[in-house]
DNA sequence: CGACTCGTTGAGACAACTCAATGGGTGTGG
DNA sequence: CCACACCCATTGAGTTGTCTCAACGAGTCG
């Protein structure tokens, strides 16, 4: 409802988690709030990594284009994610593009000036490993699945996962709020367009999805947890 | 040569990058060298992270085992590594088992003593950071390869990270030093063993690698990323 | 009312998987 | 030192799940 939110509303997420109140307010002052409209661009595949964010409210998809030139998803981000940490901390190209899915505020620091404020604040410091440490625990897990689970069980698994990182709870189900298309699921599973749509058409059937345009509501967590299993 | 080697050769991968030498002195003097037999497993998946490995000769193997229980090959590690790195600095059980596949040796820390050192010296923290980001944007790109290369590539991709991972330079190629059978292969790659056997075959008889038991020899390395491209 | 994007469905092809049988190394124990 | 068991690898034949290609349907926007 705030169209400017209270300062405190937004020293939360991965960089503020147990800061002391005068690390958490020299964090936030450092910060300015940028403001996305849906289909704006945080930064670009390739670009030096100059800007760090941390998402407040809406939502980035992070995408990728491999030398062939065709464009791949890799993941949603929502609210108190840290969007290009592995970059800004490693002082690497980012390897994806950012764009938000719908209107999106972030938190948005320049490079140097992270860095800068990590080295004086190792509370801040510790904060980006735990966050990259989960990061690249959830690139594990992701790439184990890709090995020894089947195509459904890749698919319920991606919807899952959407569900924790970019759920939205309706009345009957979890909603996944970012548009999703049957793409994104796509690339997430490494499973094509028209596969992925046989199996979704297959769990409305079964009452596990209700599908609309570039929307998935999840009606059966349990279910699917089952065949991603 | 030297059975028990020198002090100052030890003080070299992942954590030590760019300390200054008091402050790599502190943190040799907090490690033990441990040795461990081929085969020999220094940690065990879902164990608390309690210790944390810098390999120093020899190399690792991460397995994991699936809920199907399964067990698939995640990576090898070897000199300069650092082993449980994600799990020890986020205080999660390990993700995967890690054994020695050759005679190994590694400096050890227990993991209240690097956290501890961490908190102290920054620098240290620095490089835990930079560790675990690298192994961030490897598990990225490993990932990005599962959906968007065919099984070809995927295997010579596989066989070019090997190489640079545990390669050991032989007369008239790239020798993969851990003994990597077809079946770590086909786990990598999320192909069957079968096909792998096959692939590699084919590419034995273009003269690209040389097999024997449990061996690969990298002939064309030049060719295969041509392949992986 | 087009033009566009997103989604569904069907039919056919083919690459990779499964299953089964065989062949060599390696190491161990009598 | 031989014989046996075991592990790693190869190869063939048959099957199938997924991809490709093509056509159509439906919602959305200007």
């Amino acid at each position: 409802m705030d169209q400017v939110p209270r300062r405190a509303s937004l020293a939360h997420g991965a960089l503020f988690t147990n800061l002391d109140e005068g690390t958490a307010e020299i964090l936030l002052d450092a910060a300015t709030l940028r403001q996305f409209a849906a289909g704006a661009t945080l930064f670009h595949q390739g670009d030096a990594p100059s800007q760090l964010f941390q998402v407040s409210s809406g939502s980035v998809r992070l995408t990728r284009v491999n030398p062939e030139g065709e464009q791949t998803t890799l993941r949603f981000m929502g609210a108190g994610d840290l969007v290009g940490c592995v970059a800004v901390f490693r002082r690497f190209p980012f390897p994806a593009t950012a764009t938000a899915t719908e209107p999106t505020a972030a938190l948005c620091w320049s490079a140097v000036q992270i860095l800068d404020l990590m080295r004086r604040h190792p509370a801040i410091s510790a904060n980006a490993l735990d966050t990259v440490g989960d990061r690249a625990r959830e690139m594990v897990d992701r790439l184990a699945e890709m090995t020894d689970k089947g195509t459904e069980a890749r698919v319920a698994s991606v919807l899952l996962r959407l569900v924790g990182q970019v759920g939205r709870n309706g009345p009957k189900g979890v909603e996944i709020a970012s548009p999703a298309t049957r793409k994104d699921v796509s690339e997430m599973t490494g499973v094509s367009y028209f596969t992925v749509s046989r199996i979704l058409g297959g769990w409305q059937r079964q009452g596990l999805v209700r599908l609309g345009r570039a929307r998935i509501v999840v009606l059966d967590p349990g279910r699917l947890a089952q065949i991603a299993a």
